[in-house]
DNA sequence: TCCGATATTGACTGACCAGTCAGTTTTTGT
DNA sequence: ACAAAAACTGACTGGTCAGTCAATATCGGA
């Protein structure tokens, strides 16, 4: 019965996102998770390994929404292209959880050794765009480069398209935009 | 005599930097900046506004770093150029509050009214991004996207240059490349 | 020099909160 | 059905901290 499990890090989710981690003290979280304070310690040794379980979960989400349909047998464009439209389809999707995988990103709130298991998740992508500059088709930047301004790029995208309420017809142009300032700027 | 209101400011920078805003008690702002713990009170109405004003002071901070020298009589490219350059040397020189500005930036800590004022402040840039659209210079996309994949671009270019330690030749290929990406997908 | 105004001090207060634990309820195995 | 284990509860504790204020020191004008 990992329910209350589950109950307690979306009610962490929620009032993390909207509170900030600071404002939020475990009583109310137990509270909105419907458990009473001392339970909240059962399933989590302290706040702080609270705080790194949300982040695991938020990177596992959203790892697991860009994944959705990759076209495994791609181009190297077609596959970052799925990632860029998968990525903002989860930030516009789930603004809080986007909003809150962000700061605990900048934070220092996530131990180390969490921060280093997430970075390795993504060694996939490092091998994408390697295989990229193998083929000449970058720019030469190192893949770490690459990777951040991908991120940067995305966020930026992120948040004028969620700033801006862009819907549909809108949205894809803005979507498709983005991509091609990001992919003109990194490709030779 | 505000010579204890700089140095309360001062400590507040170095301290807010180094352990985070919810980390650091007024007292030890105070001790730090070798006064009593009363004296902040008498400068600083509250806790927050003391932030309001350390974000306007760093603000302040980096327009004047970054005004510095600017051609006005050059052309749009040169211009922005500048700011790269000089945004990113103010980055590297002053880690610290570049970090910390950032930080504030992000978190909700800041009153709307200080965030606003200061948004003000960026106008000039606004017109130059202008300019270049109706010369059909740019992309076709709003000037407030524009600014922002600017901003994002120069965070990660700050941080890559920062983690890595560049110097000398590889910082100023670093940055040259770093421009160069931006400019060529944001450029028709 | 003297006095009122202003600045400074730091012990103190009231509020808050992470984490505990003794007691209670629920679950599990037989 | 029963007992032992496991989960759950929430009042409580020890510690922290923003902001106060009465007492003290410093300053500036006459």
């Amino acid at each position: 019965m990992n329910d209350k499990r589950t109950q307690l890090l979306e009610a962490s989710i929620d009032l993390f996102a909207d509170e900030g981690f600071w404002n939020t003290p475990t009583a109310r979280i137990a509270r909105h998770a419907g458990v009473a304070t001392g339970t909240l310690f059962n399933y989590f040794e302290s706040k702080d390994v609270l705080i790194d379980e949300v982040y695991m979960q938020l990177k596992h989400e959203w790892m697991h929404h860009i994944m959705q349909n990759f076209p495994q047998n791609g181009t190297i464009k077609e596959q970052i292209e799925h990632i860029w439209f998968r990525h903002i389809d989860w930030g516009l999707g789930f603004p809080r959880r986007y909003a809150l995988k962000q700061q605990l990103a900048l934070s220092d709130l996530v131990s180390d050794e969490v921060q280093q298991r997430q970075q390795e998740a993504l060694a996939f992508g490092f091998e994408i765009v390697e295989r990229g500059m193998a083929d000449g088709l970058f720019v030469p930047i190192s893949a770490e480069y690459f990777g951040m301004l991908m991120v940067a790029n995305l966020d930026a995208a992120v948040q004028y398209a969620s700033a801006h309420h862009l819907k549909d017809m809108a949205l894809t142009r803005h979507i498709t935009t983005s991509f091609e300032i990001f992919w003109r700027g990194v490709t030779n």
